[in-house]
DNA sequence: CTTCGGTCTACTGTTAACAATCTGGTTCAG
DNA sequence: CTGAACCAGATTGTTAACAGTAGACCGAAG
């Protein structure tokens, strides 16, 4: 008891590990860019640079390969995954399946406790000057939001397949070239309504809600991909 | 141009290395109920029962861990994932959201090569006679019957999504005590029908039909859960 | 100039030893 | 008797050295 004077024991504050730590660095390194779409992870320099020996790297790049960023192949290492259209289209069309069930979950089983962390979001979104938002800043908001309401579905099995996709979803959102004027207020409006809906239990408009979110964010996404790269 | 001159580049036979084997061995001994649901499994133990170091034993279970059927913590290890009846909710859910973008992507993308290996599982099934047709026989090629089906939906990350969860209902699958009569003759009607929808390309009657399928077989695993074990 | 064959190097896959942590029992104060 | 503190064994996390493979390089033959 004189350990923890105020923090509940709650679950066993899971430990970091090496592993963790790299994990999160190579990530971050892909998500900034410097280390470029296509690259060769290559672990001796991966270690030599982290200064950690090689075997938390490869465990690393296994989970980097495990939410979609790094693509591994037998005897002949690791690349950072290029995207193209067709991926976003992958990407889009299964997250609309998982958001859906998410949607339909959460509005069985989420508690109050569960929904706090989405209204947070909002407030914090709404608080923020909109000159100090950066783009990376927006996109981590919106994929927070989007990490509450899967987990506010309590279901394990959906969580992890989200979590195969979150970083993959960001890298697009971070791509984004310009937000346009009108993009902040409506993301705030169809989110704090979903909320709405999720309070009062409505699964088919709640469903319905997150179906057309979802579907707006592909379709803004695919035009400017489009001409991005007009190929 | 000259680079292949009948023989389609297919794609260069996939390297098979340690770990592969490792975590086939050790799937195997979990279905296999070998290693009981909820027993530990410990590194050294198995990297000498194997003859293998402790490496790829590591990655295997990091590998079973990704398929559901291994949970592993922290400097605590790993043990065989104990299923209940949640967890059967979660993985039908999740697997019937799944299903039915793999069946609406099928449909928009599906080659006829593709759809040929439902239609060769459907026919070897019809050909083994029912007495040498083993529980675990039955279970196998119901699972090989939509792998192929999500292999026909050209969809990576949902493949990916899929894999995570074959291995936990191929475990359901095993553990059902007894196959009605009328089993074999839906299962065969059921699939040989939508496979029918998949080649008329009718998405909205596909997935309607996988739905039931799904819906149909989980109402079924219930009822049995709950008698084994009405807690 | 192209193609075939062999060598060489850089890298990944594997191993075994070392370090850190957890678990369960034991002791001892209250 | 209860519970906290500690010790010891077992087990995982990490390291560094060894083994094997893939791809590049290069030179010779067609």
């Amino acid at each position: 008891m004189s350990k923890s004077p105020v923090t509940p024991p709650l679950q066993r504050r899971e430990r970091r590990v090496l592993t963790d730590d790299v994990a999160d660095s190579i990530r971050e390194a892909i998500l900034s860019g410097r280390i470029a779409s296509g690259a060769r992870l290559i672990e001796d320099e991966l270690a030599e640079s982290l200064k950690v020996s090689r075997g938390p790297i490869r465990a690393a790049i296994f989970r980097l390969q495990q939410e979609g960023l790094v693509i591994h192949e037998t005897h002949r290492g690791a690349t950072v995954a290029r995207v193209s259209v067709e991926d976003a289209d992958e990407i889009y069309t299964l997250r609309r399946a998982l958001e859906r069930l998410a949607v339909e979950s959460a509005c069985l089983k989420a508690t109050e406790a569960d929904l706090a962390p989405l209204e947070a979001i909002l407030l914090l979104f709404q608080s923020v000057p909109r000159s100090s938002m950066t783009r990376r800043r927006v996109a981590e908001l919106d994929i927070d939001f989007h990490d509450a309401l899967f987990r506010a579905a309590h279901h394990t099995r959906l969580y992890r397949a989200w979590e195969a996709l979150r970083s993959q979803i960001l890298v697009f959102l971070l791509l984004r070239d310009g937000l346009p004027d009108d993009y902040l207020t409506s993301w705030h409006r169809d989110h704090s309504g979903l909320v709405e809906q999720l309070r009062e239990r409505d699964a088919t408009k709640a469903v319905d809600a997150i179906d057309a979110h979802i579907q707006g964010a592909y379709a803004r996404l695919r035009e400017q991909l489009l001409q991005q790269s007009p190929a």
